[in-house]
DNA sequence: ACCTGCAATTATATTTATTACAAATTGTTA
DNA sequence: TAACAATTTGTAATAAATATAATTGCAGGT
């Protein structure tokens, strides 16, 4: 299963989600890789995009509102998805946290679990400003 | 917008979440509540679910793999999703720890974060026995 | 350099998931 | 119980994701 060959529409959309932090949708990377594969189908995103994941190249994130997301940082880290914009950032916990997360959640399952993910839920920088502007037009 | 009129189509759906565990998807609840109603229309179903976790009575469930899943429990608890069955489980942790993990991760990002949904993975203990028969049989 | 096999891509179709809308119905209030 | 408003129904539309058949293109061998 290891047998993948090499295509230059794996490696373009590998590079553009290691160049990204915006947590695109499968349709982002399309749109964006169109401009230097005019003709990529969609489907070719999709199963690219799902077969860096399962290899651990890449992550997949799903969240309530709109499709999936996809993230070229694989290093264990978490994401804060702001209420107002639905921006998604990146945010990292020490690793000994992240690891004595999981090993509560064993402690309280009847099975085994060996990895998690968290997605936060707040407001970022950017929209708090905005709010409070939109709030007390005096301020500008 | 409090403005909810009763509806017995709601409070079914209500009740059967708040009556199994099985956190099930739009569609199940729909071909469950068909047996009661058995002219509901799946849309009432999505618009009832969603009416609920924006209330607060329900929880909505993004996985990665099938459409969201509602939970009736709306007490702070998370999910493990075995990733050999598929199910998902509820999992309780201490009071203390969720709100840690809130303030841990506000105290990292730029910005506030007020709440976080977590999903395990693992496998649960109906799995573990069954593979542990598939790898060995002589033990049945 | 040129076959050849096999994996990847493309284009299209299909499935699944979800939302939208107009007409009919039902719950609530006076 | 009449009237008003929210809800449901049935259907259509949109969005998200996967499947498939035909074609293309990389990699190894000659």
């Amino acid at each position: 299963m290891a047998n993948l060959k090499y295509s230059r529409q794996r490696a373009a959309i590998k590079e553009y989600l290691c160049h990204t932090t915006e947590h695109p949708t499968a349709d982002t990377v399309y749109l964006h890789i169109r401009e230097a594969f005019p003709n990529i189908s969609l489907g070719t995103v999709y199963r690219n995009l799902n077969l860096l994941a399962d290899k651990g190249e890449a992550i997949k994130i799903s969240t309530p509102d709109g499709g999936d997301r996809f993230d070229g940082r694989t290093d264990l880290h978490y994401h804060v998805i702001c209420r107002d914009c639905k921006r998604v950032y990146d945010l990292e916990l020490d690793e000994q946290h992240i690891q004595s997360i999981n090993d509560l959640a064993g402690q309280h399952f009847d099975g085994t679990v060996d990895s998690h993910t968290i997605l936060f839920y707040g407001t970022c920088k950017n929209c708090l400003n905005k709010n409070c502007l939109d709030k007390n037009p005096k301020m500008r």
